[in-house]
DNA sequence: TATGAATGAGGCTTCATTCAT
DNA sequence: AATGAATGAAGCCTCATTCAT
């Protein structure tokens, strides 16, 4: 039920699935659903809960569990291949999710909010962890990189779905790269040595 | 009647904003609205195609006609001061539309493409005159130049609008500035002696 | 207008068919169409007024005029010709309208009477005239022979609407040839005496 | 519901029918009508399939299982008498729908196509048995004039309906079944005798 | 837990008509 | 004569939810 209903939500937004779509793909019933969940939010609540917690335990489709530069771009090209994958009709589960909020969706939209946290939070540990190695510049900040990842690999999304065509988020990826690595590094022997 | 769907679509989406609150936000009746639009999917037609217009003749809220690197930068920042405007309770107009397609919503989106394209032009057009002027590395892709900042403005709404804070937003947009003006040149002297 | 109703109507009958259908079929708009009839049901009025008079002057489609034993077998036949010209799916243009008659559609039920009445007439003309020639039995009574002529082509008719298929309308209207035959005589030497 | 849209659709029509008059008729609401119904050619379809099923069991409101020519006349009669209990307001139930199809109403057209075969069946069965004891000719196509009685009292009712009188459709019963009995034979002595 | 009947508001669209020009 | 804007009731259907079993 939470996987339909998840799916589903990719897939056409909040607002075009209907607890009877989610139902239907999940072979339940009426009651079934609202024995569950309180209401259709509680069920967004549900899923938006599963995929933090996938994320948190590195169960996601995506691995934001980001240890290296490599790891890095791996993490960038995920999101292009998952969106390729369905032949660039779908974006991001999260954003599309996000996009469609309003004033009203204030519990979808904590949640949601916690769970890009969640996601820089990985990203950030990766610059941090960088930075502590000196392979980072001391200028750079950490949480803004992360931000800057997220909204770079978001903006890609988008553009890739409404385009059906996965040019603009490649360059946008690189363009991402490039700039992240103005950042980068070379860790002085200064340093270790000694 | 189009005015008052562009704000709903923009206020809350395309799917949570049903012809009887187009009319209802226009004063209008049904009849009324299906002797103007043949259907809901009519009228984002027509809506999206004013927007287009009010892009192109620079009517828009944004003004996409950069002519130069502080004009760039305004179009960024014009970008989060209408989102401020409304609290970050609402994304891009247009980036709102895109999130919500869905496999059949195929006029929609070849609108949107078309939208995108022409925005993208304009910012390409700045980027090749700032390449002929010298004033832009020889090998920078205008396109691509545009496809990023056009991602990386959409990406940071989104995350803007879901955590109803500009902070991700404005750091997305010093990081594309920054990333871009890697690419700025000094104009050599040879151009201008004689 | 008049001919794109009639044709609306016998295609998919009174209900079905909207004053929108027939501006958008004959190329008019609302207020010519208002300005000619005073409602859908002054419509239904002149359309049916316009079957009789052609049908009165010989001007329809089927020929009412029988003058002959084996007129009345094309009268029969042109029946089936028309239908099959449509495959089928459409039934009598006057047995359509009139089964969808509700109480209160006392006007047309009026002018369809009167339509039948005049198709009764023509029928009873041949059926006395062939009395009056000694060629059909004293016995017969014209205007039920004429009543029941036109039952057996309308249920018939009817019938190969609902079956998509002309066999019941062949065997009904041979049925009814052969019965109507029964009543035929061989004029009396009167004729040829002198 | 079933019972109060059957009345309405034999009352109105099908197309003079909205699901709205069903619940109203039948005291539901609008849920209850598309939980038990995919939509309102659904409900044609299950109400159709009632009429099969209760000509089938006998527990029509007409008794098509003939076993005698006055069996027939019966049958006959009682379509008489149904349309009589309605001051001729109505005609047949069947034919009402069966008029109002039009292309693209397949599943209902092959219902009622399929309602009518079992009534033919029907009434070939009596003439067959009549055949079998002698009592028809062998010429008689059994399955001809099933068609023929069923197109017969179609027709009939038609113009009943239309006319609101039933005089002409007593004439078509009275010459159907003269017709019919033409092809009546008294059963030879030799069969029953010995 | 599970089933599915029941509810009524609302969504999108067409209908028949009137009105101002 | 003609145009097409305007009106609001109605038509068919889905939605989110509750209730009885």
């Amino acid at each position: 039920m939470l996987e339909a209903a998840a799916d589903l939500f990719h897939k056409q937004g909040l607002r075009a699935t209907s607890p009877d779509h989610v139902m239907e793909a999940s072979g339940t019933g009426k009651g079934q659903f609202y024995h569950y969940f309180a209401s259709k939010e509680g069920l967004v609540h549900e899923v938006l809960q599963g995929h933090i917690q996938a994320i948190r335990i590195g169960a996601a489709q995506v691995n934001y569990d980001v240890r290296s530069w490599a790891g890095l771009e791996r993490w960038f090209a995920t999101h292009a291949q998952l969106q390729e994958a369905f032949a660039w009709t779908r974006g991001c589960p999260f954003g599309t999710i996000g996009n469609e909020l309003a004033v009203g969706d204030e519990l979808v939209r904590q949640d949601l909010s916690l769970l890009f946290e969640v996601v820089r939070g990985k990203l950030a540990l990766f610059f941090a962890a960088e930075k502590a190695a000196g392979r980072l510049s001391g200028n750079a900040d950490e949480i803004k990189l992360a931000d800057f990842c997220i909204a770079a690999v978001q903006g890609g999304m988008l553009m890739a779905k409404i385009k059906r065509d996965g040019a603009a988020l490649a360059t946008t990826i690189d363009a991402a790269m490039s700039y992240l690595k103005t950042f980068r590094r070379r860790p002085e022997k200064a340093r270790t040595s000694r």
